[in-house]
DNA sequence: GTCTATATTGCGATAGAC
DNA sequence: GTCTATCGCAATATAGAC
């Protein structure tokens, strides 16, 4: 085990992704998986024992960015509400750029818990939500947010701007002329994170040249 | 066809709702479905023609309401585009107060579209996404809005606002405390759609103690 | 309209040859 | 480690009795 990680097991894990990802567990079958991968049926079992335990690894090279991306957030402590926010916001842009397909296990696990993935995506959400709900209180309590500010439903807020784009991407993708655009994902998160600090920060002065204004 | 229709089908589509909803077509059995509708399995094939034909009508009769709200969000058209962009998430919010699987049944046609769901969400959203496009472009037109806003980007950012909640309520509900709240959803939109508001308008000047100071 | 019984297909899993 | 062949089961759908 100390290099060269077996060919048909990684094969089949990258194959498995999209699949399992855009049509759900029960929608996708070990043949419809072997064909895609070109290997014989048997090999999910010797490799995976059985159909779930290729979901469970699937899941599992998933969610792996998310604890570290907290971690790195978490480390920022000395930095100010605004700043962590910001931070951790670039974090997770930079996990759905690199997983384009975890946003959509995520969701489809909260709608539809497994055994497996259930619980370790409820306390990575956890974590998460806790950490964006502090860092919104604790900018209340400075000052350097809304005093009417609700901690929780900005909480929600931003979760939902940071994630909302990743887990409906096949669609807006299709309806939006974001082709203008490069660099879609992490513009958009740049975008929409710098309009949201506006939102609910306290009463900015006007700053409309300053040099935040770096989109025209 | 005058008044009082089938008892069985409106309750196996009552019952088919959630099942559908949370589980996915491929994930819901007729059996399951018969069971909990405490009839036989040659009923759904009596009266919707086949599994399929059920989950047609379950999404028939969740989209319904699109159309609609859209259409009276299209009649304020003399309103300005803060007025309009405020009515439209009000409807929303009222949707998904009405039909709380419906965010649901979206964002499973979105990730992997029906035959039958598909076209139909694809338009209905492709209209939602035009109507706040338009009321952003034209708010940065007036001066309303931040002259350096992203109208496709912010066009994102709010329908995540109106729609991550419902997404994803059951853990949302699980990890946050909005037991204090009682009226969480409606609560959710107004506040959050009012701090987006500020986000996207052009340099507001000091209102802290103003009259949309109602929350605490 | 509702039921039983059944036809037919596709599923996940695995024994055993190589 | 990879294959073929097959088992056992659950799926949808429907014919036909009532």
């Amino acid at each position: 085990m100390i290099s060269l990680e077996n060919d048909t097991r990684l094969n089949l894990i990258a194959v498995a992704t999209p699949l399992f990802a855009t049509k759900g567990f029960a929608g996708v079958s070990i043949r419809e998986l072997t064909v895609a991968a070109q290997i014989n049926v048997s090999a999910i079992s010797y490799y995976f024992n059985g159909k779930e335990g290729l979901y469970q690894a699937v899941l599992k090279e998933q969610l792996a960015p998310i604890p570290e991306a907290l971690q790195l957030a978490k480390d920022r402590e000395s930095l100010s509400p605004t700043g962590r926010l910001t931070f951790y916001a670039e974090q997770v842009a930079g996990i759905h750029a690199r997983r384009p397909f975890l946003a959509r296990f995520i969701q489809s696990e909260i709608i539809n818990p497994t055994e497996y993935g259930g619980p370790i995506i409820e306390s990575h959400l956890a974590q998460a939500f806790h950490f964006m709900n502090t860092a919104l209180q604790e900018g209340v309590a400075t000052g350097e947010f809304r005093p009417d500010l609700d901690s929780t439903y900005a909480t929600i807020s931003l979760a939902g701007i940071l994630n909302f784009y990743f887990m409906t991407r096949p669609l807006i993708q299709k309806l939006l002329p974001l082709t203008k655009h490069t660099n879609s994902e992490s513009q958009y998160t740049a975008h929409a994170f710098r309009v949201y600090l506006q939102g609910i920060k306290n009463c900015p002065p006007a700053e409309i040249t300053g040099e935040s204004n770096k989109y025209t």
